[in-house]
RNA sequence: GGCGAUGUAGCUCAGUCGGUUAGAGCGAGGGCUUCAUAAUCCCUAGGUCCCGUGUUCAAGUCACGGCAUCGCCA
């Protein structure tokens, strides 16, 4: 039995394509971690699901003229669509407009209720009486109060960057209604009191954080330390999300930053209750039963508050009731990749979508260059140039052409098998016990969330069966000693049989190619698919992973002299300049 | 304005506890090779470690003060 490690990503925003940097950020790392973990025999359950509430999505819908419904079943198929054809292997991913989301993120809004951690009070706001609603923050637009800018926004101005209360602003005017007779009015809300959870929270945080990213635990122990946690609004006045389970609040929903979170733990229920088991989730996350499960949570680096400070809390608040769940692991947070200069932004029309992408370029390709570039320590700026260099350069010179040249060599020399070797010379024993190492140094790297680093690492590995094979050329010696060309061509094999599992989690579906070219006929990972559910709430899209039949294991395995190959083909497409050059502009 | 991070070769990044001549990949220049997708492999050049002051026998690393970029918060 492995350990359980948990793996929460980020409950992305379905309100368009996303865009290659957020998967560089926070998509693409837990697979590769994921991958790694399920190779090296820990129970992985990794889940995350679509955020369908949140003013963001409605105001969309609306520009667009399409109900709700239809418009995040919309880009929640095609954020699908993305994990299918990146290899992204949840478990399960989900969205929060589900019966059992619901059900999950009541029971923790009753328990903050009983716990004490949520009290009820009331909040000014601005009223639009055209339209008979209180309106968001982001529904209010008007003159700034600091700059006097006419068209600032209802919490920020966008022309001196200052952030305020929605009820400084001066000539206050509708985006629903137009109106500018707007009124202050008052409302009842309730609050998540964050204010007793800052002395919990600072004795987490003090103990076995040792591991985490430096810029993520100083972050959050700084916002502890100031000691200024306070209560915040987690329900708003809107017709859209989940209901208030306490009380008569027909028109009150329980705010999208409260139960977006919650989605980690409802999405890991959802997943045991599909898989026959509706109690197996409490492997992961029920610290009565295993308090040992880790939970990791991949996030960009905007959502570090939410994931280090605002959901332990609620855990804490919740842990305060009769049953307790286990708090995150760690919170490998990332930078952002920006594209040349500006961030990614939709509507400059700055933007590298990733399913257009991912239909013009090979998974791995991206998988690779992401991760090479990937914004682990500070911000990076994605450029075509880099992407053209990376894949040609590095990723088809480095690995895919050391599998096509010996490969193919053996192929075509050794009658379309994996030679038989003589005895192994010193050397050969030294090369191949360093490309083993590398099960323990690159294991270690993926462990620690280096991914960058791993990838590096993975690299070197390959450069030095490179140089082994110009150092022994087999191809020169084959003539007068052929036995000894076979030997070497086997240890050549044998260190790229191994290297196909070190380079498989950052690179899945070479990998995969690799391990049927040299003969092997189980699949090295699972399988991805997709299923309709059906709830109280409707339908919903799902995808899932089954790791059943999956025979990648991070060891050194023997590669069987004789063993039959399959007729080697190139793993990569070079990229040619003339086809890129739209693209480098 | 407060908090945090980042700033090192043309580009993308390592750099441990302060310790010899600051490293890697790519790019550039040169060479070898021809099994391979014109790929590999070897050699070379390239640095005001953001700026300033300080601590120290010794600072990319520590302290203080700035500058720039990014995020969170007010």
């Amino acid at each position: 039995m492995g350990r359980k490690i948990l793996i929460g990503v980020a409950w992305p925003y379905v309100n368009g394509e996303k865009h290659i940097g957020q998967i560089a950020g926070a998509y693409l790392p837990p697979d590769i971690f994921a991958r790694y973990q399920r190779m090296i025999g820990n129970d992985v359950l990794m889940v995350s699901g679509s955020d369908t509430h949140g003013t963001p999505i409605m105001l969309k819908a609306d520009a667009d003229g399409i109900p709700y419904g239809e418009f995040i079943d919309k880009y929640h198929g095609l954020f699908v669509d993305g994990c299918l054809a990146m290899g992204l292997t949840f478990d399960l991913y989900t969205h929060t407009d589900t019966a059992n989301h619901w059900e999950v993120t009541q029971h923790m809004f009753t328990r903050h209720w009983e716990t004490g951690f949520v009290y009820k009070d009331v909040q000014r706001q601005w009223y639009d009486p055209v339209a008979k609603k209180f309106l968001a923050d982001r529904y209010v637009e008007g003159e700034c109060p600091y700059c006097g800018y006419a068209d600032a926004r209802g919490d920020q101005c966008d022309n001196c960057g200052r952030i305020y209360d929605a009820l400084e602003l001066k000539n206050p005017r509708s985006k629903i209604s137009g109106t500018t007779a707007l009124e202050i009015r008052e409302t009842e809300h309730f609050f998540l009191d964050m204010a007793k959870m800052n002395e919990p929270l600072l004795e987490w945080i003090a103990h076995g954080k040792e591991h985490w990213r430096p810029n993520v635990l100083n972050f959050t122990r700084g916002q502890l330390e100031l000691r200024e946690l306070r209560g915040r609004a987690i329900t708003r006045d809107l017709d859209w999300g989940v209901t208030i389970p306490i009380g008569d609040y027909p028109d009150k929903r329980i705010y999208v930053w409260y139960d977006a979170v919650i989605g980690y733990l409802s999405a890991a229920i959802e997943w045991a209750k599909l898989s026959g088991d509706a109690e197996a989730w409490r492997q992961w996350w029920d610290a009565d039963v295993n308090p040992d499960a880790r939970i990791y949570n991949f996030i960009g680096k905007d959502n570090i508050p939410f994931h280090t400070i605002i959901w332990p809390g609620m855990l804490i608040g919740y842990n305060a009731g009769a049953s307790h769940l286990n708090l995150p692991y760690d919170v490998p947070a990332n930078e952002y990749l920006n594209l040349h200069g500006g961030k990614f932004s939709t509507s400059r029309g700055n933007v590298i979508g990733w399913n257009t992408v991912l239909a013009q370029f090979q998974p791995d390709a991206w998988r690779y260059v992401l991760t090479a570039m990937a914004p682990e320590t500070a911000d990076v700026e994605f450029t075509w140039q880099d992407f053209m260099d990376r894949v040609n350069n590095e990723l088809v010179a480095n690995w895919g052409n050391l599998v096509n040249r010996m490969l193919g060599f053996a192929y075509k020399r050794f009658e379309g098998k994996t030679p038989m070797p003589t005895a192994l010379t010193p050397d050969d024993e030294a090369f191949l016990a360093e490309i083993k190492a590398g099960f323990d140094g690159v294991g270690a790297l993926y462990e620690a969330v280096k991914l960058k680093a791993a990838l590096q690492e993975a690299r070197r590995l390959s450069q030095r069966v490179n140089q082994y094979l110009n150092d022994h050329a087999p191809w020169k010696i084959i003539g007068e000693n052929p036995q000894r060309a076979a030997t070497v061509v086997y240890v050549a094999l044998q260190a790229i049989d191994w290297l196909k599992v070190i380079w498989a989690p950052v690179l899945p579906h070479a990998s995969e190619a690799v391990h049927a070219m040299l003969g092997y006929d189980q699949p090295l990972f699972g399988r991805q698919y997709t299923e309709v559910v059906e709830d109280a709430r409707g339908r919903h899209l799902v995808l899932r992973y089954d790791h059943r039949g999956a025979s990648g294991v991070w060891a050194a395995g023997v590669l069987s002299p004789g063993q039959p190959l399959r007729e080697p083909k190139p793993l990569f497409v070079k990229l040619d300049e003339a086809v890129m050059a739209e693209k480098l502009g």
